[in-house]
DNA sequence: ACCGTATTGACTATCATTATCAATAAGGTA
DNA sequence: TACCTTATTGATAATGATAGTCAATACGGT
């Protein structure tokens, strides 16, 4: 509630680099689609890994604030994890086998930002995905 | 895992009604925007009723399998419920008081569904929603 | 009024995620 | 290189939302 260390820029937090990031981060870049932190940490484990649950939740939200990932809600309620690039996309997600494609929708992308500006939101920011059955599972 | 009884059709289940069912759709739809089956319990408790948190829960759940609430998750992984017409559409929702705004979407509606023709994904549905600061929150 | 059973509610179980905290190690410094 | 400060880790407990359990209750047809 009051100003102390005047903390030049955006420059808090003094992190250090340590294998359990790089490997949460490889992890997440190999994974084909989206993961769930408990699935990442499985495969982690798996590989000989004897990071923590809780660090791979910790850098996991970590690489969500810095950008470097993209996260959304499976319908169950578990949130999923992507590595990503910074364009910003939404996601087509089959229903059966979890396969992913990008999406690039401009249209929509300005559609949300009018619609909310029409209403006098601002500050705004969406979540679209859409959920189907793939080609592939349908048989 | 045998067959028993031969369900005719889709008729399974007898409901049955009681004031528990009413009190839940009531208290629903009473409420302005969104709510959490948390809320709704504390809200009927407050009114007096005895009404249990699990019943809260199966009404709610039932509400939606038979088309007369939505739901969608909050951004801290809670299920929000509404009640609901039975027009498809979606929300404007304030990330600081929480108001609420209906949005019709037909452009973006069909863009959904097209995008996952293209893509060979079928029986679709999805998810979009907008948050933003609204005008009245924003000083 | 009576009876069969769907429904209720208190409680427990589950499951994902977060907080806790002592032990460890990253990385700057003498 | 040895040392020291403290960010980070990991095992585990805590939390919080939701689903399951089951005996007691009450709906609704007779």
């Amino acid at each position: 509630m009051s100003e102390q260390a005047p903390k030049s820029a955006a420059e808090a937090t003094p992190k250090r680099n340590t294998w359990q990031k790089d490997a949460v981060r490889h992890a997440l870049s190999e994974a084909t689609g989206f993961v769930s932190a408990q699935q990442l940490h499985s495969v982690l484990r798996n590989h000989g890994s004897t990071i923590g649950l809780a660090t791979v939740y910790r850098t996991l939200t970590d690489l969500i604030k810095s950008g470097d990932a993209d996260s959304l809600q499976s319908q169950e309620g578990e949130l999923l994890y992507r590595a990503c690039g910074t364009a910003h996309h939404h996601h087509l997600i089959c229903r059966v086998c979890g396969r992913t494609v990008e999406i690039e929708a401009d249209k929509v992308e300005s559609w949300a930002e009018n619609v909310a500006k029409e209403h006098g939101f601002s500050n705004t920011s969406h979540t679209i995905d859409i959920f189907g059955t793939c080609s592939a599972c349908l048989s």
